[in-house]
DNA sequence: AACAAATGCAATGTATATATTGCATAGGAG
DNA sequence: CTCCTATGCAATATATACATTGCATTTGTT
């Protein structure tokens, strides 16, 4: 459940706020999904990505 | 919401049903997703893709 | 045709992703 | 320190992903 949301988002000095206006969430299921207390939808991930010029892989493809 | 899961499930001459069972969902699951009738979560996504031995682009990185 | 396996479909129930509101706290700029 | 912006956090409400069951339909095989 680890991602690179938080990384990329600040990457681009993008906030919370800014970031979820823009994949139409609220500022709170942003910062839930960045902490990875949960689990996205889809839609979500490929608006979250193409919103911070990524792919579903570079951010939601754990190596772990 | 197009999916390349159908395609490749069968091209590895798989089952919705063995495909569920490996994933932890039910049949039912599978074939609406195969038919973008819902968005799966992201956890799922991950499941699957590694059932089938893709990534999460190569299967759900819409083009349209 | 006749049978079986795979898939579709529809209704109802449960778990959880997401919204909403409000307040607390952290961190940077003046 | 003070002010402001960004983030965290918690409670309650709503939407929807997913389960369950049962039956219909397709598709392939003999």
């Amino acid at each position: 459940m680890k991602n690179k949301v938080k990384f990329t988002r600040m990457e681009q000095k993008m906030t919370q706020e800014q970031l979820a206006r823009q994949v139409k969430v609220t500022r709170q299921t942003i910062g839930l999904i960045e902490k990875g207390e949960y689990n996205p939808t889809l839609q979500l991930c490929v608006a979250i990505a193409k919103a911070l010029g990524k792919t579903l892989d570079e951010l939601f493809w754990e190596v772990d």
